[in-house]
DNA sequence: GACCTGCTGCGGTTTG
């Protein structure tokens, strides 16, 4: 075939089209920019060839500028960095790169650096860089850290970052920033020619514009964003429980639907079935055997905890279609352009409209195709959910993602990691630094007490010499020590995660790992399950579990610590909206364009109404109810968990000043429960005067134990800043210890040097991504709009099923003994 | 520092 690549790109189109690759419907503009020197940001749905328009871009420029000896091994060095946050994706991007460039003729070598990277690749590397280089944001720094790094870069055309909108608001994404910062700064010292373009590569976001202005900051440009006009087409269909009255009203399993599942997986060639949690999936998974057991061998488990090497052949067979159907969790969120399937199936919230959509992508995986997700219910309200996000996702309501901001923590680490190569020089650097969107407002004094925490160890910790790193050399900041040296490359990245054991089994290989915590209540002889597998603990050695096969059927189903997804203010939002339609119950049953799930609720709505009250968008709905267990009042904000759990601890605060009672407290992602041996003195007269904008903060800090708070948050910091080392080498710190020495530090800190950087990021750590202090201000100012609807139940409501079902859990009753209780509840509710 | 449902992501070089 004959490839004419000036100056029509149609022939590379058509090409890649003929090989199955799906041309990018604006990648022409993108290549002219990418032609032309120009930075910035390419944004389309899922599956339409991001990768590759970001790509051909580049091969293209350099066949236009060596038009004679594009084919020539001349050693060319380094002209692509391409930066992915997934290992895993590496190798698929890496092998369709280079099929296009053995189809161009060109002489092109591919090469990949991360953790997976052979030392003998690394070897090679090193003598002679490849033209194209996939690399991981962490494995960037390792590089950073080397000596004489910048003379790598030297031929560098074109940074691209895949999947921006991932690493943007996370601190990997602040380490891209300066990894950036640093590449073109290098090259614009030493070289005559132009310093790399720029390319991001993100799915849509709400605030896209950022994403570029974040990631271009560096080199000064404003830069273009090419973005597809097109709508990718989506259909959502609820999984309906027959009877709704039946269904539960509480519970985040949702195993009663299994029975509609099981056609849905046998309909389809390839279904993934999204599980929140890590434990919920194991479960699934076994349910799932347990009902149509002729799906033994054709189903598979993935997730976090489940041994590397299992999950790549999951992923592959399921790519290969050798598997029906893999039971995940967020594992399986990414990774999409090169491993589409037929169906997807959400079992319970997904919580943001963007995270439903990009699961809703992985199926029907075409610019033209129709991406087609199931939502299965985990109890009856969370229907309602189905319908909010049904009109989100026509509204395009898609989350922003927030860019951090002067992480400490990151610069420490960033400049240790400059420390052990070539050393530095602060006034070149902290320019640099500050031309990053991360340390735009950096102060100078800010500066020199992290240069002083570096080389002295600051004001706290200077009289121990650990913590003086960084010699100053002539002006050069240097780490000369070869003990700190490594001792920092083991430690490089943000990612801070708590001690695992590795699961093995007695006849060799790995299943997964399991947390300290959960291991540590366990006896020799107890089961679990892991992977699918029941196993029986055998002994625990060097952070290893050794465990056999058990036949066993009574298996405990572990729970592992992980992260509390709270439910974005846009489906908060959208939900809150839906509520409006069914408001007036009648309107239910008459409505014909009702959504389904909504008019499959509607003995719901009219059992709510009847007994209370259904909350408009602007309503707040307070109800008062009265049970054995004490006075519960119930407050319905449908903002998120985390701002629950400061808007309660407020309130109660608040009714404390009032009266002196003690509460215990409860929530979930719709509201929140106090709970109380004395009736709660909330009312009509000063309900309003409770949800005040007034004193807030005041408030916040009186009610939020947020020295507690920083403490927890600060352990992260603490390792990312190099305070605390994980991993030495050959030991691996136990999580109680790693606690205890962050805490420690933080004590040191609060004491001596109260207004570190580090320990004031720890607050506003809290603030911003704990209690979501701006979205909690936001919720107190809608609710000072609101009008305060307060009722007082004869019963239970719907609405307050759950919370109060949870509340159940935090009294320490047994599991079983709360879904006898529920079940309990509930029938004696639907009987009279 | 715990368990109350609770995700994902990464990771050694230099010099002898």
């Amino acid at each position: 075939m004959k490839l004419y690549l000036t100056p029509g790109y149609q022939c590379i189109a058509s090409w890649l089209s003929a090989k199955g690759h799906h041309a990018f419907p604006f990648q022409e503009e993108a290549w002219q920019h990418i032609v032309s020197s120009k930075s910035g940001l390419v944004n389309a749905p899922t599956g339409c060839g991001k990768t590759f328009s970001v790509f051909l871009g580049s091969v293209i420029r350099f066949i236009n500028q060596h038009p004679t000896d594009y084919k020539s091994k001349s050693k060319n060095g380094l002209q692509l960095l391409w930066i992915t946050p997934l290992r895993a994706l590496a190798k698929d991007i890496g092998r369709a790169m280079e099929e296009v460039i053995e189809e161009l003729g060109m002489s092109w070598t591919v090469g990949i650096r991360n953790g997976d990277t052979t030392q003998a690749e690394r070897a090679r590397q090193k003598k002679q860089l490849p033209e194209v280089l996939i690399i991981t944001p962490e494995s960037l720094h390792l590089f950073l850290a080397q000596k004489g790094y910048a003379d790598a870069f030297k031929n560098l055309q074109l940074i691209a970052v895949d999947e921006w909108h991932e690493l943007m608001g996370s601190k990997r994404g602040v380490q891209v920033e300066l990894a950036i910062s640093r590449i073109v700064n290098s090259h614009r010292k030493s070289m005559a020619t132009k310093p790399p373009m720029i390319w991001g590569i993100s799915a849509t976001i709400g605030n896209l514009s950022d994403a570029k202005d974040v990631l271009l900051s560096a080199i000064r440009e404003e830069g273009v964003i090419v973005k597809a006009q097109m709508k990718k087409q989506i259909v959502v269909e609820s999984v309906l429980p027959d009877e709704i009255e039946n269904y539960p009203w509480a519970g985040h399993l949702g195993i009663k639907l299994i029975h509609k599942v099981i056609p849905i997986i046998e309909q389809s060639k390839t279904t993934l079935i999204f599980i929140n949690t890590r434990g919920m999936s194991e479960r699934w998974y076994q349910e799932l055997l347990n009902h149509a057991p002729e799906f033994a061998g054709a189903i598979a488990l993935h997730h976090g905890s489940i041994e590397q090497e299992l999950r790549l052949w999951v992923e592959e067979a399921l790519h290969t279609a050798k598997l029906k159907a893999v039971v995940c969790t967020a594992s399986l969120d990414l990774g999409v352009d090169f491993r589409p399937v037929e169906t997807v199936i959400q079992v319970g919230s997904p919580k943001g409209v963007s995270r439903f959509l990009q699961r809703a992508g992985r199926s029907g995986h075409s610019p033209d195709a129709v991406s087609k997700i199931y939502f299965l219910p985990t109890h009856s309200l969370e229907l309602v959910e189905a319908a909010a996000l049904k009109n989100a996702i026509d509204e395009e309501l898609i989350e922003s993602k927030e860019p951090m901001l002067l992480c400490f923590d990151v610069l420490i680490q960033y400049l240790n990691t400059l420390a052990i190569s070539d050393g530095f020089k602060p006034e070149e650097i902290f320019a640099e630094v500050k031309s990053t969107y991360c340390y735009r407002d950096l102060l100078q004094e800010e500066w020199e007490e992290v240069l002083k925490f570096l080389t002295e160890g600051g004001k706290a910790l200077q009289q121990y010499d650990d913590y003086k790193k960084i010699e100053v050399i002539d002006g050069l900041y240097k780490i000369t020590s070869r003990r700190i040296a490594m001792q920092h490359r083991l430690n490089i990245g943000t990612i801070v995660s708590d001690a695992m054991l590795k699961v093995r089994m007695q006849s060799g290989g790995y299943v997964g790992v399991i947390e300290e915590y959960f291991i540590s209540r366990l006896e020799p002889g107890d089961c679990f399950t892991l992977a699918g597998r029941n196993l029986e603990l055998l002994q625990i050695k060097d952070m290893t579990v050794l465990v056999k096969k058990s036949t066993s059927k009574k298996t405990i189903v572990p729970s592992w610590n992980g992260g509390r997804m709270s439910l974005t203010a846009n489906l908060g939002r959208k939900l809150r909206e839906t509520f409006n339609d069914v408001a007036d119950a009648g309107k239910i049953m008459g409505s014909k364009n009702q959504a389904p799930e909504l008019v499959h609720l509607s003995s719901l709505f009219q059992l709510q109404q009847q007994l209370s009250h259904i909350p408009k968008d602007n309503e707040l709905l307070i109800e008062h109810h009265e049970s054995k267990d004490g006075y519960h009042l119930l407050v319905y904000p449908f903002e998120g968990r985390q701002v629950h759990e400061a808007m309660s601890a407020i309130l109660a605060y608040r009714i404390g000043k009032i009266a002196p009672l003690t509460f215990s407290i409860a929530m979930n992602d719709y509201g929140f429960e106090l709970l109380c041996d004395q009736p709660i003195p909330v009312d009509d007269t000063n309900a309003s005067e409770l949800f005040t904008l007034n004193d807030l903060t005041a408030d916040i800090q009186r009610s939020v134990n947020a020295t507690e708070m920083a403490r927890r948050k600060f352990r992260d910091i603490a390792v990312i800043g190099g305070l605390i080392t994980q991993t030495a080498p050959g030991e691996q710190k136990k999580a109680r210890h790693l606690q205890a020495s962050a805490s420690l530090l933080f004590n040191v800190f609060s004491e001596y040097d109260s207004k570190n950087v580090l320990l004031r990021q720890a607050y506003q750590e809290v603030f911003d991504q704990q209690m979501e202090e701006v979205r909690l201000r936001n919720a107190f100012t809608r609710i000072g709009n609101s009008t305060i609807v307060i009722t007082v139940p004869q019963k239970f409501t719907p609405l307050c099923f759950p919370i109060i079902a949870d509340g159940l859990n935090r009294n320490n009753l047994s599991s079983e003994n709360i879904e006898d209780r529920i079940r309990r509840m509930q029938a004696q509710l639907m009987k009279d």
